[in-house]
DNA sequence: CGCCGGATTGATCAGTTTCAAGGCATGTGG
DNA sequence: CCACATGCCTTGAAACTGATCAATCCGGCG
């Protein structure tokens, strides 16, 4: 099976409900499965918009391929990641009926979705399905508030270093980090310009923390390290 | 009924359930009532902790009178304050075993709680429970995502005009703000140092913006300005 | 009255941003 | 196959915002 051709303007139904999955799928397929409703599969490209802030909350998401970006804009276009979603990750679990930030495909991208109003439905009669909501929400917002502490309290090399620290949890599979994100994305996810992230990293490169092979292949040498500067 | 002596070492279990509450408080009601349990009144000093981060998570807390932060703190002791919880407010609500903050009560403060636990019984044969528990933490990472943005992206005066604007949406009836928190807990809020908030509010004083009474009591002359300066 | 914690204000410093230039890879068309 | 355009990244220098250090100030309270 050969990749998708993907338009930049519309997003296209795939079939194939089996899916490269990963921990947290469980809770996604079971409360897919117990919604009754059948999780479709959809492609975005590149930069392409998934929904956007304020937009109703129709479905919730599961990343297959690729990645996504959840962010919100000030008036003036600063823009803050909330989060990076790799594959297996669920996102747009907004409770309330509209989005709360915007998501775009980082890459060309694959998800799985399943309508918000079946899994509402089936929490109404199924307290398993509401229990998994919840934990999905929670992990959110765990997540949110390690991230208020990094954007409000470290420094730009402490910044930089738990961003790597966190990527090699969630995509190192073979010591290799394969990041699917440019240096903006990474300054607007830890409140820093990209000129600051990219200082950073050659600044870690320098010491022999990490290697790059290319620009966004990096191997950690010293993970110890930096968790110490992770503070 | 004349105020509780409170000591700082110890909080105390106080009686009578009724107490002045406000709009969440429903919510609290409602599942504290399906729980079962009895909701326990409890006091504490200013600066008393209320549990700790890492703590194993035995209550959930609603705030009747006074005023409680919860944080994170880094190892040299930078602290990220996440939210402040007025009256009516439920915070401790942490799903998994462990709380993720510290609280302490601002100012002498009384809480209402009810054990954890009989809510998690509770929400495994009620749903409305569940549902009610599930909106409480989505409300929390709805802050979250906002204060995200506010750490990341906003200067220090669009920060303390957001802050402002918060605070007397929350806690202003009169017109006038008794703000409860010192000017290092409004940085620490805001990733801010007190003296850029002591700096940014007298900015505001001079400009016309607000004006004090003394220096927690505020009043906001032009709440257009501060919207349109909060970005 | 004088102490004390909290708040304000001033002066200087430092970290990050901004502005700018150049490099390196990738892809496209001649 | 090469030339060039493009996007992304790196690096340098200057500017600026907010932090730090330090000196009062103010209000409440013993």
């Amino acid at each position: 099976m050969q990749p998708q051709t993907i338009t930049t303007a519309s997003a296209q139904v795939l079939s194939a409900p089996r899916a490269p999955v990963s921990p947290s799928a469980d809770q996604f397929s079971i409360i897919a499965s117990c919604s009754g409703a059948i999780a479709t599969e959809f492609s975005y490209g590149k930069d392409e918009e998934i929904y956007g802030e304020g937009e109703p909350s129709e479905y919730v998401y599961q990343v297959i391929r690729g990645a996504v970006r959840t962010y919100k804009l000030l008036n003036d276009g600063r823009r803050q990641i909330g989060a990076f979603h790799l594959p297996g990750d669920v996102f747009g679990l907004d409770p309330g009926s509209a989005h709360r930030l915007t998501a775009e495909a980082i890459s060309d991208t694959t998800v799985r979705l399943v309508k918000r109003r079946s899994l509402e439905t089936a929490a109404g009669s199924d307290v398993r399905v509401a229990h998994n909501l919840w934990t999905m929400t929670a992990a959110d917002l765990r997540h949110a508030e390690d991230h208020m502490l990094l954007l409000g309290r470290k420094t730009a090399i402490e910044k930089v270093a738990t961003f790597l620290l966190e990527m090699d949890r969630r995509l190192a599979k073979t010591g290799m980090m394969a990041l699917p994100m440019c240096r903006r994305d990474i300054g607007d996810y830890l409140g820093l310009t990209l000129e600051t992230v990219s200082r950073a990293l050659s600044q870690l490169n320098d010491q022999g923390v990490l290697v790059f092979s290319s620009a966004r292949q990096i191997v950690l040498r010293n993970r110890q390290r930096l968790a110490d500067m992770d503070a």
